[in-house]
DNA sequence: TGAAAGTATGAACGAGCATTCATTCGTGTG
DNA sequence: CACACGAATGAATGCTCGTTCATACTTTCA
């Protein structure tokens, strides 16, 4: 449905693309950041909420927030003394929607290995 | 669009869902990974031909497909002395899509900082 | 049945990385 | 201007995990 890019579909697709799926990937491959995105994408949260949201040390929460922040996932705006990050922008959003979708649909791997 | 779950965009998503979402979404996370998904994707295919596909070690390449497996993204069948591995549904094949998708139209990161 | 092909498994090694602790930087406030 | 608050940074640590090497398992064939 819509995006079916074929280029991407190829038999094997340009190791500069396979990387950068992997790079971005890799931001929701942690409970943590995961959670962080998640917050963000209900609302613009200060740092310093992030902390109470996600129970995690302030030191923790800035250094992913970084790592997100250097992939363009999110992007900080300074407000006062305090710093209000945000979804970078809709992509970012749909791309978690559609993670949550998908997992939530997966069939749980089979148990019986 | 679509699939607007708002259970998910509650102000803390369950932390049993978070998890499961960092986990699947591990299995986006390495560059090997991500090629055996996507040659998959087009073709199911044995082990040795993944092999020569992505230009890794035997040993290299059971060893993802059974995270792969133990995920249930993908699937292995016996025909004859080999195994054919296929994607798990269309589940998967839609999520990958959707990861090659939105990964090309994220803007890169600010190059600055 | 013995050998070879195809694949899986286990141990070991090393790199990547998430977290913590301590410190520094920037910004308001008295 | 000194101090408190909010956030970022750097070093150190412990763990996860991807890869390799060696080996065992399964199936086919002579």
């Amino acid at each position: 449905m819509g995006h079916g890019r074929d280029g991407a579909a190829a038999t094997t697709l340009a190791p500069a693309g396979v990387e950068a799926i992997a790079r971005t990937m890799h931001a929701l491959s942690t409970p943590s950041r995961v959670q962080l995105l998640l917050r963000l994408r209900v609302e613009p949260r200060t740092v310093g909420e992030l902390v109470e949201d996600v129970g995690m040390e302030q030191s923790a929460v800035s250094h992913q927030l970084r790592v997100l922040r250097h992939l363009g996932l999110v992007v900080g705006e300074r407000a006062g003394r305090q710093i209000r990050y945000r979804l970078h922008d809709d992509h970012v959003a749909q791309l978690l929607d559609e993670a949550v979708f998908h997992v939530e649909h997966l069939t749980a791997a089979t148990p019986s290995e």
